[in-house]
DNA sequence: TTCAGGTGCAAGAAATGACTGACAGGTGAA
DNA sequence: TTCACCTGTCAGTCATTTCTTGCACCTGAA
């Protein structure tokens, strides 16, 4: 997995998802075993609505996988865990990925947006 | 240079700044070798005030370095070039980085804010 | 039924980032 | 002087992210 290298606008969403303390510690608790929502964010120390939030960004991109279980008791569970992911990143591999940004036009139409 | 390992609040900085399509581009242009900041606006297609603000963003987490120097013709030119950075990032790299994440302590104190 | 613990989603406030336009200063050449 | 370059910065606006609060749903156990 983890294409290498990736498209520009691929790095970009992969890059803007590990910008942010939160879901870097996400990453990092993954990285010792796998967890469900609830015990990972009273784990890390946020509220479950916002690291719900955050692991969808995380699994958009990507750089986790998660899946609805059934525990013992019936509870439904969603566990997560990280994708092993490689990024190497460099000034030739970034040069490369740019040009294959999607250009940013301003004259035809606002833009590429997608809306629901 | 480019520290390797970086420190969690390092990692976040370069991420968010690597994070956008724009600044992708300069990087990616700037690897083709040096140029000034006019130069270099027009190349991409934004404007000076945008570009100036990216390159600070930039130059602020050491992926660029710039230098003014004096043109032939004595006008003031301030010229970039790219830091040739190495990030490699797996599941267990970004872990190590976690664990030097300055706490987000809501309560005590605003932050330990760096001052220079 | 009530409780505890699990899941999800959505509206709206608050903070941050991206961007434009305007201004001020410098030089050399016409 | 005026023009064409270069440099920088500030004020204000718009868009995006981040985060809280609150709701609705499910299950098994007391």
């Amino acid at each position: 997995m983890t294409a290498n290298p990736p498209t520009g606008d691929e790095l970009v969403g992969v890059l803007s998802a590990m910008a942010n303390p939160i879901r870097l510690r996400i990453l990092a608790t993954l990285a010792g075993g796998r967890d469900y929502v609830s015990h990972l964010a009273r784990e890390i120390g946020v509220s479950r609505p916002l690291l719900h939030m955050h692991l969808q960004r995380l699994e958009a991109v990507g750089l986790v996988v998660g899946s609805l279980e059934l525990s013992d008791d019936g509870k439904a569970m969603k566990y997560f865990e990280v994708a092993d992911f490689v990024l190497h990143l460099t000034p030739s591999v970034v040069a490369a990925a740019a040009t294959t940004l999607t250009p940013s036009d301003p004259e035809k139409g606002p833009a590429p947006k997608e809306h629901s």
